[in-house]
DNA sequence: CACTAATTCTATAGGGTTATAGAATTTATA
DNA sequence: TATAAATTCTATAACCCTATAGAATTAGTG
């Protein structure tokens, strides 16, 4: 294979699709679960042929992964640096974080589940980009408390993770039962996040 | 095999070493990533020997779940019956929670994160398991409802549901990093869970 | 249209996998 | 200790899987 042939059109077109068809296998089936036969049958191409495309299955997983995490980590970008009160900065992150799964975004609960089938060496990768992600939620955190919005004795970084935890679960379940309503369940994370369960004494 | 040679105190033995080995070795390297051969050698026999114990590999991995499930829903049981305080209560289902994780409940990590890849048939028997367990959670947050310690307008249903997201990802947290404190992030996540992130206005 | 480059195909090497049959061995019991 | 039952082993059938080589086809260009 010529070193440039990768710069067609038609190739980046074919490319794109192999990725999201191995996504969407990865997605139902899990890496192991999955054959590089089923990603070329999901685009209508040879199970051969979809090396011409991906050097080997666990190369196909990395580009899934990356994909997803490079998306997501622009859109929270765009958020977190936009300036409004905190309430709507939240709002807007929960929301993109939940309908990106809701618009069936398989790459990013494959990158939730799978990465972990990922040598070592390609993890590393993910993670800066990964890290990225959580310390822009985590800013918008540290600027509630700095405004006095939010608690000042909150551990800003377990809320971060504990809010992507619980993105993560609802966005499952969002992907899992089409009934579920996206907007519905973001208010309800919102509120769950920001005024927790107790009865307020004032 | 004699249709109860089941019944020796070895077959007990070794049916329930081969179980934890199942579990272990699913939990590390997923259910389709990993062998028989891998179980077996984790418990030191050969591959073939395994199946005087399961009669499939799946048929194993429906074990490891209804273990796991087993064991939880019976320590949920004694917590949500006992009779003390809202906090208690919940200090002790989130607490129980996530110290199975710790104690290397490899099978809990097993259910939650394989358990879609048995057939939908053998799903149903773990779905009645796990909604017990649900419900005993949410009757837990009722009862709080009624007693004015949670907030009137609360969502019973979404709050357990969080609140089994929320755990079962600081429980992944905790098997995967042993620095993690277990009770500090058992004390955090119930702060998180009572009185969100916002600074109280009384 | 002729020629070249890009894309896809077929065929296959070299593995690894589950599950089973029947032999060998260990354990329990009379 | 002999005998039966339970447990484990070896060997293998019958798959499925990844990755590659080289041929065939399709698309692009002068």
């Amino acid at each position: 294979m010529n070193p440039d042939s990768q710069n067609t059109p038609r190739y980046h077109q074919q490319h794109q699709k192999a990725i999201n068809a191995a996504a969407s296998v990865f997605a139902e089936k899990g890496y192991h679960g999955a054959s590089t036969q089923d990603i070329a049958s999901h685009m209508g191409i040879r199970q051969g042929s979809l090396y011409y495309y991906f050097t080997s299955k666990e190369a196909a997983l990395e580009e899934v992964c990356l994909t997803a995490l490079r998306d997501y980590v622009d859109q929270m970008e765009q958020i977190s640096t936009q300036t409004q009160p905190l309430k709507e900065k939240l709002t807007a992150a929960i929301g993109a974080h939940l309908a990106s799964y809701r618009a069936n975004n398989e790459a990013l609960k494959v990158h939730n589940e799978q990465r972990l089938y990922l040598s070592e060496e390609k993890r590393e990768k993910l993670k800066a980009l990964g890290s990225r992600y959580r310390q822009q939620l985590e800013d918008i955190f540290i600027e509630g408390v700095h405004s006095g919005v939010l608690n000042k004795t909150l551990d800003c970084h377990f809320a971060t993770l504990s809010l992507i935890g619980l993105c993560n679960y609802w966005g499952t379940m969002l992907t899992r039962d089409p009934k579920l309503a996206l907007n519905k369940i973001t208010e309800k994370c919102i509120d769950f996040v920001l005024n927790g369960c107790l009865e307020q004494t004032n």
